[in-house]
DNA sequence: GATGAATGAGGTTTCATTCAT
DNA sequence: TATGAATGAAACCTCATTCAT
């Protein structure tokens, strides 16, 4: 416990905080985050029920709109602590000495990996997409985020390049959505998929294919030196 | 490989020599589907109200239950009806007599095409996707429904593989999954996508963009010739 | 049953509504309204509850708000009701031919009397002032209903100043506020007023009294010839 | 006639000796009070929230509900405070000495006056009119309250009668009632008057008219000589 | 004397659905 | 075939109040 700043003042705003309740108070906080999330991300937004969490978690109603003011306030903050997530782990993600192959493999299987690891991300982002992000549009925080992503893959894009391993007219932005499309579409979709194809996609093996499957397809792509074929859209 | 275009039409409907009520009785039944497909589409199925779908079409509530018996039966002919329009079009798709190249380059053109003309599919799958496919595994229909654009995919492949120019590793399905997913992830995350890259995904050149991109990552993919960088799922 | 306009085209737009479910929603709509004003003069709007009102009435919460939006658009509802009553009876009131005492004399009897017949217009105006009017100021119909009554008050103070029986220095809106305050303050304070004065003031002969002695002000100062003691406010 | 002006104070303050935490106490509990009146004079005691209080006094919510035992409590303090303000207020108000008409004059003045400084009396007596009087009448202090102000007019309705200038029919609990009645009135339903008559009551020029003609109401009925014209009430 | 965390009861509103005709 | 009236269950949210320290 620290000693500092005596208590001099008799009604002085107390600056740091009593240890004990503050983490309680944080602890709350962090649960009921953890289970918006778990339930936002298994019903979507509009599916999502209060009356749910208030179950699981066994507090009171009142408290979880005591911390969050509406549920689309809890929501967003769902939203801001996924982005973060991604971000601090992308930011944990070290490339560099690999050869642009390998660390373009390990980028592609990475993003597939972390889909799989935190599905609720691909759950949340669809809600959010069929409000045309109007809710993450409010939060301050996640628009102006600074993303290590697309940093991390541009240099390794760069890096091919110059080493002539690489074609050079690739778009970084879209190279990104790319990688992340050939998974997150995989697993997003995958029970429409499954009904149609009648093969159960989330199986180990079928994983396994898909994962190999967006390995080559992105290194095909990057490394394939012939021209391009051309077609406008909508000719 | 299955013979081609099976002439069994599944749901026909018969133009002529019907009396006038049964005509009307299903030109309502159209009007309530087009716009339960909108609402769906635009709000998903939780989101989705039927009030505003009765204030819309100016008919009243009771009619819409006459027809289909529950919100779920209607989302459900609304699935129905978006698959069998899918599998109409795929149909109709006629690719014979092109190179193996142009073929593969027209395919990936034609599906996000597809997407971009009618978006509501997007929203509509991802709606289902969030519950699992539940109610489509409902519909007696739309589970054995033949699927065409898997066989002219498959066609185009061999003939490419036959001839030399494409790759011989490639499993059918994962490459559907990749033409859909690069398209498809493109447009449903558009609003998130561009909220985090600050870019208007959806102006006409970022889609010409984005359509030439994909363009070039599926042919760069199946021509390219080098032995895979092999890496394994969580090693 | 009027046997008019022929039932010609299939989607016809019913023209007169059927009378029996046009009266039976019009009745509704009328209970609920009624009951509404009693529970919002009871208990002002903040402290009216919907529950009770459902209670007393037998129906349904969601017809409530079927029939008005919501608790405020139902009190907008009856504070136009209260002053459209208003309005009517004033309209009915008829003075042509008195004297003009006699006549102004009938006159602060009836607006009295009014107030004792619809005790719930006090409180209704009350909780509506509490809220500086800001909910009949969103009604398109209060703000421009025509006022007979101060038309008749008018009428009178004119007639009586021509015969040199009344004073000539009367703003006839502050007459109005005068006539009704007189009436209104006793009324709707008369609990406050007991209890400080410890006398029962709704009680007849109180009433009474009242009664005679309001006729007493406002035909004395009508009356009242001398030159007027003037104090500025706040000298 | 009872004794003038008794000397014994109701809650009287002594301003030194005494501890520093009972001051501080006193203090707090005075700031509470304070808002707490102008939160019930804004919203009425329903609408006032204690939220809004914690929020604007910058004092935990436990700390009101230390000192006042619940919303009630408060609502009653906040009335006895009041109450006695008006009541510390008249006993100050020296008339003696003055011409009877003078003196009404100046206590009719005084009324509106004191209406236009303290407008949450206003809203407190509305909404505790409301209630019919249920709270203040659970309080000890107000009921048994000495006034000062029915004394003043007494004595100088009395004076006038005395004199033979003011007529002799008058109840000074009625009169009082009807000073009172002419400002409070206009003032506390400025807002619906308002709206109806398409002026804005609250502007200087409009109190300075209303100044002058409640003097000239309750003067001119006080100095007229003529016989009463009488009317039952609901003849 | 004072606080921050937490709550239960109840508030308004919504919505898929049914009933009677 | 089609309608208008009506509803029950449950949604989100609020608020006076208490508990533990």
């Amino acid at each position: 416990m620290p000693p500092a700043a005596a208590p001099r003042r008799t009604r002085a705003v107390p600056e740091k905080a009593q240890p004990t309740q503050r983490r309680d108070r944080d602890r709350t906080r962090q649960r009921i985050l953890a289970c918006a999330s778990a339930e936002f991300a298994k019903h979507g937004f509009d599916g999502a029920r209060v009356d749910r969490m208030v179950e699981r978690l066994k507090v009171s109603k009142s408290l979880i709109y005591h911390y969050f003011k509406s549920k689309e306030q809890l929501f967003i903050a769902v939203m801001e602590l996924a982005y973060e997530k991604m971000r601090a782990r992308h930011q944990d993600f070290e490339l560099r000495g690999l050869e642009p192959v390998e660390a373009m493999a390990r980028l592609v299987s990475y993003t597939f990996q972390h889909f799989i690891d935190h599905p609720e991300i691909i759950s949340l982002l669809n809600s959010e997409n069929l409000y045309k992000a109007k809710h993450i549009a409010k939060s301050p925080v996640i628009g102006t985020m600074y993303n290590p992503f697309l940093e991390n893959l541009s240099a390794i894009l760069v890096h091919g390049q110059e080493k002539g391993i690489f074609r050079r007219d690739v778009d970084p932005v879209n190279l990104y959505i790319s990688i992340s499309g050939l998974g997150y579409f995989y697993l997003s979709n995958r029970y429409t998929l499954g009904a149609i194809f009648h093969r159960t996609l989330d199986e180990p093996v079928e994983l396994g294919n898909r994962h190999q499957h967006m390995i080559d397809v992105i290194l095909g792509y990057l490394q394939h030196q012939g021209a391009p074929f051309e077609l406008p859209l909508r000719p």
